[in-house]
DNA sequence: TCCCATACCTTGACGTTCTAGGTACGCGCG
DNA sequence: CGCGCGTACCTAGAACGTCAAGGTATGGGA
């Protein structure tokens, strides 16, 4: 990822996990291949970033999560959206939404 | 602003300001100013962020500035682009196209 | 055997923003 | 005249999120 986008990635974070949660409970591990793969690598998600960020928003009652096994057999923690969670995506979606149209305004052409 | 926006400013505070004062120099209260203006307060710049920014920006050289006087005689710092500051707009206003979309294709509808 | 991918996690440094202050001046109002 | 408000600059300290770089462990393929 360019220098550029790593500052902007900050606060979207979450939404992407979020969003990503919407789809059906995942595994940290696999939430970061899945938003790597969706974007074509333009968010890449470190893993200093992932769990101190899944940890946070657990802590916040946007997500929840119990032990599981993969199909290889390692041992994987998997998360899910709870009630709050999905109010949260909402909110933020609407939230990047008005961002987007305000940056709009403001890039619009000379 | 929402606790929501302040996080999404992250990074884009740069762009935002690369681009007001491609429409001419302008000084930093006024850039603030107009930014709010023309996000209709979507985007509030704090000035603990933005002298720092113009700082940082200076620093970087994509800015320049000089002194002057304002309309009602109060001392102004002056700021306008720089031919790398230019460049600098063109490749942040390309990398935010580029997230605006990658996150389009996460955010996509279920 | 060794390396790679999977899968989890932590530490410390770094950069950016915010809160909350400070300075200074001119204008309008009572 | 005194006072508050808006303009206009700036800074220090704290808070926050990300990153680089490390660690642990296991299974599969070369």
């Amino acid at each position: 990822m360019p220098d550029s986008n790593r500052s902007i990635l900050q606060g979207t974070l979450d939404l992407l996990i979020l969003k990503t949660l919407s789809w059906g409970p995942r595994h940290g591990y696999a939430i970061a291949r899945w938003i790597e793969e969706t974007t074509d690598d333009v968010m890449r998600i470190e893993e200093g970033s992932l769990y101190p960020a899944l940890y946070r928003m657990q802590k916040r009652g946007w997500i929840k999560s119990g032990w599981g096994e993969s199909d290889i057999g390692k041992r994987i923690r998997i998360y899910s959206l709870t009630p709050a969670g999905r109010a949260e995506l909402r909110a933020q979606s609407a939230q990047w939404d008005v961002m987007v149209k305000a940056m709009a305004r403001v890039l619009r052409p000379a």
